[in-house]
DNA sequence: ATCCCTTTGTGAACCGATGCACAAAGTCGG
DNA sequence: CCGACTTTGTGCATCGGTTCACAAAGGGAT
């Protein structure tokens, strides 16, 4: 049953909204630190490189929190924001495989800013597994599903080789995970239930290239016939 | 006859279809490897995880490089998808900001397999410059330019601190670069002409929170009335 | 050569997202 | 208290992308 009356915001956002919520969060938090206490959509859509009518639809589907004639008050709509992301509350993260790139992750400061606090380090390498990195213990990846249940990791950062990824994908789903960010170079299949996010370097990469060829070439490029 | 005029492949593809080539670029190697020498659209569509109708349009961008009745030869079409994202020629890629990430990005080998060459590693710390990391020397960001010139950088990684992104990405734009791909959490400010790719890992974890804020709290959640 | 079977390539309906443009809502000065 | 001004919130047209569904193309068997 709906509840179309009741509830004063939409329960569903669209997904290209939910995506731009962290960016319009970080231009907040850097207005609120620069002593901003209220801003037009015009000027935030700015900082966060988008459109403000855009803008402005977003921020309606969270609920009518501006003010006509004046604009937002930064110090609520990071409030508002951050709890329609939910990070009002604190995410336990686990990395799994801390090598070059997983190693970057767990020193990344950037992570724990915004509510997120990596839990543990896990992989399967004896030379790794004992080490401490970034003030936590490496655990070895036998433990993995322990290691879960007990610190409460509800996001996974998968960084392992990807070989690796779908096998441990599939245990750490086995334990209740439903969220994972997926930097290993493979399709991983999951249940419907089960977010998966990716970040493809590669991919990003081969985009700009096709890009730099048009560019490059241009209209003058001579097409080869073949 | 296929190409009754000289332009066989229509010019103007779907940013869409560009994002997925090279997923299915990576379905095809490891078909490859593998010896398989034909592939249906639905077959290559389960590797790279998308909708086989999809998979269809989006080749079809490219020209009608299957076979009725077949499927795609499978080392045709590499060719044909490489040609066309541009990795037939090789990328000089320069990383700027040899930190945690840039460590591990220059020591990632899945850069090299695709046409991409790291070609020179650039930071502002004196006790990093003249490092030797993964085979090059580290060079101080005041040849900059310099060094862009001098390998043929065409793409640049940023991956120094929030805080000098933009005018990094200033300097290289005035010598004539014209891909950039951000790792640094800033809107950066470019001309149009100039094209930016982000890789923001806190934007992902943030979209999964949401989505797993929503689970969790799910129908039964007492949505508070504030 | 003909028929049957498989699979492509694509027209058309559909869907979500974008951007324009403006009425409604609120502020602020007088 | 009013009227001018600012800025939000949204209806609507539009657009790019997805999916369905099928005619046309080609291969292989007989
Ligand atoms: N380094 C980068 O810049 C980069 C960029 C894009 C993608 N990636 C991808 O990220 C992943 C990691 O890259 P990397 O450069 O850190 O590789 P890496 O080889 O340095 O690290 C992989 C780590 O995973 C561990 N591991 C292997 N099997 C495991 C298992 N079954 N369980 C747990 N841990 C296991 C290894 O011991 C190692 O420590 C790879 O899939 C790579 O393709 C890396
Ligand atoms: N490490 C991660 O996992 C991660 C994840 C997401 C985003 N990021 C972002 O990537 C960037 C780099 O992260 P990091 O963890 O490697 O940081 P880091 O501090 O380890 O490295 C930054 C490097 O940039 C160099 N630098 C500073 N100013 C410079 C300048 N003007 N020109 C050239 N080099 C300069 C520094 O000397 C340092 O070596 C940051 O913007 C960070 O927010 C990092």
């Amino acid at each position: 049953m709906k509840s179309p009356s009741s509830q004063p915001r939409d329960r569903g956002i669209p997904e290209a909204t939910v995506a731009r919520l962290p960016l319009y969060l970080r231009a907040l938090h850097g207005m609120g630190e620069r002593g901003i206490t209220t801003v037009s959509s015009e000027d935030l859509a700015v900082a966060a490189g988008v459109n403000s009518a855009k803008l402005r639809k977003d921020l309606s589907h969270l609920g009518s929190y501006g003010t006509r004639g004046v604009g937002y008050d930064v110090e609520y709509l990071v409030y508002q924001i951050s709890r329609e992301l939910g990070l009002t509350q604190d995410w336990a993260v686990a990395i799994v495989g801390v090598g070059n790139l997983g190693r970057a992750l767990a020193n990344y400061g950037g992570f724990v800013s915004r509510g997120f606090r990596v839990a543990a380090l896990v992989d399967a390498d004896p030379e790794v597994v004992g080490d401490t990195i970034a003030g936590l213990n490496v655990e070895h990846i036998d433990e993995l599903e322990a290691v879960i249940k007990r610190r409460g990791v509800s996001i996974v950062v998968l960084a392992t080789p990807a070989a690796a990824a779908q096998k441990v994908c599939d245990r750490v789903i086995a334990v209740g995970v439903t969220s994972i960010l997926n930097f290993a170079p493979v399709v991983l299949s999951v249940p419907e239930s089960v977010d998966v996010r990716k970040v493809d370097l590669s991919i990003e990469l081969q985009i700009l290239a096709f890009h730099e060829q048009r560019k490059a070439g241009g209209p003058l490029m001579a097409v080869d016939g073949q």
